[in-house]
DNA sequence: TAAATCGGTGCCATAATTTGGCACCGATTG
DNA sequence: CAATCGGTGCCAAATTATGGCACCGATTTA
């Protein structure tokens, strides 16, 4: 018997029976009573609750989750999703991320495969860094919620992107650049770009960014963006 | 990164590329070829079609297959959702998250109507508040993620919660509490109880919390919390 | 009150599995 | 022909999983 395998079957039981105590799942499973504990150990951090009695007539007991969701989520409502968790992650304090990725490891099974070939290459344009201790976050605007779809747009199709940006003085200038890549530093976040005009690297504040329109005409290409070496990848991010 | 992790990121990488070779998969998982080659076997054993092609040129491609059209979600998993996107909000910045919330009301409108009730009594157990300027945020611990299913069975059932609390001095004591709410105030969450032998509320910082334990016997009443005037509930937010 | 049942944890030696090289095969491409 | 590229067998080493044990606290039963 696998582990795989017996955490599954372990599960069928529980649900099976309504209730079993340890010794009878290691007996059903054919392994010792500290190996199901540990097996119930792992999987309650997987999200399943197994709610336990002590003492003569006690025992395991699963609760009846798992509810069937016919949801049809956007690719955009699950990027927000993404982003929310990762932001969440981000900020050190991982929170329960593990058990909000689960559910969206489960969401993400029921897109169309040219669904998750979207949101894979959003993920690869979304970075997390680090935390700065003592960051003075009194002057942080709110970020116009219009700014996902545009940018969701133009990382997919690699189309240019034209926006207003207001920079710590208060200038407004309007831009247009090739999106790169998202990156979340907690309590900020940036639109990292390449500016054509300036040929370079620009980070904007996504507080400062409004009025994003997507620029149709040549495709833009993917550069590979040089972050600092406290930036990862979401998809690469410690849980 | 442990085998099963493995696993998923290759399935992972092969939607993202269309096709990888064997020696780009190593790479990119952190592995060397033969373990990659096992990896694939095994893929193909748990049902995946993955296609092959020798010489140059060549490499793996996964078939584009079987997409399920419906996720099972948890309300554990669901709630672990609203808390990231809740977090995101409360830290200011609010971004995207009226889209993760569309997405979110979308599974809301799937699940089951017990489930429904359940995840309403958990929504009204968590309050945001405003963000501390200049907060100092170097000794954050992490939060044991074994909180939330704890923290939701007390919050459903009103059962109380034992658990170690390392105070600001680091002094380790054992309390046990009734679970009023959740409040986050970025970067610090909070669980807001009713100390039943000190007859007060007291906060408790959540990485100072561990080995949380639902104390079966009893249900508890549901208190009026006196917050600060910036203080709200989630579900009063501003979008 | 005592005994039995039952979940849960820490520890450790041992068993099992996983892993990375390595050599080597067959197919394909230029 | 050489260079790629998937695939297999084998083996020693590294990593995990496991079982057993002692022991705790809670709960039920006699």
């Amino acid at each position: 018997m696998n582990i795989r395998s017996r955490h599954d079957a372990i599960v069928r039981i529980l649900r099976r029976n309504g209730t079993s105590t340890v010794n009878d799942l290691a007996e059903e499973v054919g392994a010792s009573r500290r190996t199901v504990l540990r097996d119930i150990g792992a999987l309650r951090d997987q999200g399943f609750v197994i709610h336990s009695e002590s003492g003569r007539g006690g025992g395991l007991q699963l609760e009846p989750e798992s509810v069937q969701t016919t949801a049809r989520l956007s690719v955009t409502e699950v990027f927000a999703l993404l982003i929310s968790v990762a932001a969440v992650r981000a900020a050190r304090s991982l929170p329960f991320s593990d058990l909000a990725d689960a559910g969206l490891a489960k969401i993400e099974r029921t897109l169309a495969a040219d669904k998750v070939r979207d949101l894979r290459r959003l993920l690869d344009c979304l970075y997390v860094g680090q935390v700065s201790p003592k960051q003075d976050i009194s002057n942080i605007g709110s970020i116009d919620s219009g700014l996902l779809p545009a940018f969701e747009t133009s990382f997919l199709q690699r189309l240019h992107l034209r926006f207003r940006y207001r920079d710590a003085k208060g200038v407004e200038t309007i831009r247009k650049i090739e999106p790169q890549a998202m990156l979340i530093l907690p309590p900020l976040w940036y639109l990292v770009a390449w500016d054509a005009a300036r040929e370079g690297f620009r980070h904007f504040r996504m507080d400062r960014i409004s009025k994003p329109e997507i620029v149709e005409g040549t495709q833009f290409r993917r550069r590979h963006v040089p972050f600092e070496d406290d930036v990862c990848p979401f998809n690469e991010m410690p849980r």
